[in-house]
DNA sequence: ATCCCGAGGG
DNA sequence: CCCTCTGGAT
């Protein structure tokens, strides 16, 4: 009954979960369309409230038009606004890209920047999104990427409490290895997608039941 | 009516 | 903590 005990048995339960979703889902990747860091960051920044197929359906246009980061800073902010309006709240996702391309292109060198801290501040962007830029642009494991699934799948399956996404990251980065924090993330959200929906999870096709709070509850 | 690989401001 | 930003899919 001690709390190290505790943790050790989530522990388990968390790497069994990562064992199954591997063999469920084993080319599970970051489904966003890009060439490059930065547009990988654009792609990011989109993809807030806003499902990926929709974020690709966008993309193509608006790095044909502006590629690179340079053309991305200079790029007139209604044309930008125009190119990402059917992802939502394509003012500040327009405004962020811009923003975030002028500060990459004056403060850093032309360049996405590597590390957390630099990340945090270009506008638009917060840990979810530079957890992601660090992760697939990068391969730079600082933490485990947080979004809609991950919060909701993690809390269901029982790994966390809480609704606040730092407060989740925190839990999951102790119950996983540094190399499967991407891992967790990517395949939860597949299987987010796929089964265990926010609305109608699809309970009887998952085979995670035996290990969910959620449906045993 | 609710949700989608969130972030910023009050 | 709360609210706002936003269109598209179900």
């Amino acid at each position: 009954m001690s709390i190290t005990r505790k943790w050790s048995s989530q522990q388990q339960k968390a790497r069994e979960i990562l064992i199954r979703l591997k063999r469920l889902y084993p080319d599970a990747t970051c489904s966003l369309t890009y060439d490059s860091p930065v547009q990988l960051l654009a792609a990011t920044i989109l993809s807030a409230q806003c499902t990926d197929e929709r974020v690709n359906k966008v993309t193509p246009e608006l790095f044909s038009r502006y590629p690179d980061a340079p053309a991305m800073a200079a790029a007139p902010l209604e044309e930008l606004e125009t190119l990402v309006r059917s992802t939502g709240f394509y003012r500040n996702k327009a405004k962020n890209i811009k923003g975030s391309c002028q500060k990459i292109v004056q403060d850093f060198d032309g360049k996405v920047p590597k590390t957390m801290e630099q990340l945090l501040t270009l506008p638009g962007v917060a840990r979810k999104t530079a957890n992601v830029v660090l992760a697939h642009g990068f391969g730079i494991n600082m933490g485990v990427t947080v979004d809609t699934h991950v919060k909701r799948l993690s809390k269901r399956l029982g790994l966390t409490k809480s609704d606040n996404p730092i407060q989740v990251e925190r839990d999951l980065m102790r119950l996983l290895p540094q190399p499967d924090w991407e891992n967790w993330s990517i395949r939860l959200i597949y299987h987010g997608r796929a089964v265990c929906r926010a609305r109608k999870p699809d309970c009887d096709r998952c085979s995670l039941v035996d290990l969910c709070d959620f449906v045993n509850s």
